[in-house]
RNA sequence: GGGUCGGUGCCCGAGUGGCCAAAGGGAACGGGCUGUAAACCCGUCGGCAUCGCCUUCGAAGGUUCGAAUCCUUCCCGGCCCA
């Protein structure tokens, strides 16, 4: 199977250029492919792990993968998928955030070798154009009416909101990125969200016009969950992959809780493994669906690929932990390591005093009105033990003599190291 | 610049002088059921405090015993005209 008909396969491509020039062109041998996202945080997602997924897989297969952080994109904004202006971002973050991002990047698609990866940030060939510069050599080839037809703008000129001439004219930039790559980096295909299709589409017919060459692009079918939510979030809070903003616990966690309806369509979508071994893997699942063990053979492999194999094991048996059982016969190592993957905070015997107050500082209540009205619909447990308004934190019996577990539903753990 | 409609809690959206911390829906959170699921049922959903207080309805002033609701000015957005 080649690797278009694979990533057909997977329901990985949604929109392309001719199917067959496509096919034929990553048969003929090495071809640079590009994904970018703006770096509009200071880390990528699970919605950017997609096209950083997909740039391996070429990459796997002895393409170049080129990773574009849109530091000048990103201080226009990209129009599409919402309905008002983007608030702009100033180049201090914005450098801050490229830097961020490159090391996540690393991770998953190899820049050791400029031959076979590189990261690279289109204000390096943006900020000098000059405004008459960029209206010449590409505004020129574009005509209003083709990119007032874009759903992305039309929908924002229908929207109450509008949309200013700087998000407008994102479409060019992002054509001019596919140009310079193509003309410097030998860049001959581009990916990305069917939400970006107009913008990437925009980039393959400013190379036609202005090169006559004929260049490619595919695009993914935007995920939605089966539950009709957005993918890429757990618990409404977008899914990170910088550890610091979602450990490697929670990334685990975000995978592990996929809904059986949705994972096929997710384990194809992110897992490296062959399309045969998935087959397999999902009857298994089929068979025992209680048991998640699609859930969580995807869980461990992605967080093993976003944060390595010590995290992923780490994550792993902290869950085991919290969910497996009566966390009073959790061995002391087992703890510990629950401490390292969810929040953990140190207190001394007289902060426990005030149950509500530790509640609220364990960040497991939004302020004192909800920890007591959380307590009363008895939403708290302690080591395990449902807790009420009345419970002496303080009188509780400390797990191998200094920790306290302190859980919200059945998601939410902060563990408490107590010292005096 | 002129006209006009609008800015309400996480979102949508009622409310046009007291009965409003503010209807209803969605999201979210907790409980039950379960598989760390779906569906469904129940509850909660500004803050502080053991029904009393405080802060909210774009901002600042004002009228009034009393305002999200009336007046003034300002800020922001849509639409129409120029």
């Amino acid at each position: 199977m080649d690797l278009i008909a694979d990533l057909e396969a997977r329901g990985l491509i949604h929109d392309s250029t001719d199917r067959e020039f496509l096919r034929a062109r990553v048969k003929d041998g090495p071809v640079g492919i590009y994904y970018g996202c703006d770096p509009t945080a200071d880390s990528l997602h699970v919605g950017n792990l997609i096209g950083l997924i997909v740039l391996r897989r070429f990459q796997d297969a002895g393409h170049k993968a080129i990773a574009l952080a849109g530091g000048a994109t990103g201080m226009v904004g990209d129009p599409g998928g919402r309905s008002e202006e983007r608030n702009l971002l100033d180049e201090q973050t914005l450098s801050a955030n490229v830097a961020a991002i490159k090391h996540q990047l690393g991770r998953i698609v190899d820049l050791s070798d400029p031959n076979r990866g590189v990261l690279v940030d289109n204000r390096d060939w943006t900020q000098a154009i000059t405004l008459l510069e960029f209206l010449r050599d590409v505004g020129k080839h574009v005509t209003v009416n083709q990119m007032t037809a874009r759903e992305s703008v039309r929908i924002r000129l229908e929207s109450e909101h509008g949309i200013s001439f700087t998000e407008f004219s994102y479409m060019l930039l992002q054509a001019n990125d596919y140009l310079w790559l193509h003309d410097n980096l030998g860049c001959d295909i581009q990916i990305g969200g069917s939400d970006q299709w107009g913008n990437i589409i925009s980039g393959v017919d400013l190379i036609r016009r202005k090169r006559q060459h004929q260049v490619h692009a595919f695009s993914w079918p935007l995920l939605t969950a089966s539950d009709g939510s957005k993918l890429g979030k757990t618990a409404g809070a977008r899914t990170w992959l910088d550890p610091v903003k979602t450990s490697p616990y929670q990334l685990r966690q975000h995978f592990l809780q996929i809904a059986d309806e949705d994972l096929r369509q997710q384990v194809l979508t992110f897992s490296l493994l062959p399309i045969p071994q998935i087959d397999e893997l999902l009857a298994a699942h089929d068979e025992a669906p209680h048991r998640r063990i699609g859930q969580r053979t995807l869980a461990h492999e992605l967080t093993a690929l976003v944060h390595g194999n010590e995290a992923a094991k780490a994550a792993d048996e902290a869950a085991d932990v919290l969910f497996g059982g009566d966390p009073a016969h959790a061995s002391l190592a087992a703890l510990e390591a629950v401490g390292r993957e969810v929040p953990s905070s140190r207190m001394t015997p007289v902060q426990l005093v005030e149950l509500v107050d530790v509640l609220v500082a364990t960040d497991l209540a939004q302020s004192k009105s909800d920890a007591r009205r959380t307590l009363e619909g008895s939403g708290y447990r302690c080591n395990g033990a449902s807790i009420d308004v009345n419970t002496q934190l303080s009188d509780q019996i400390l797990l191998h003599g200094r920790y306290l577990l302190l859980q919200r539903g059945k998601k939410s753990h902060h563990l408490v190291e107590v010292f005096s």
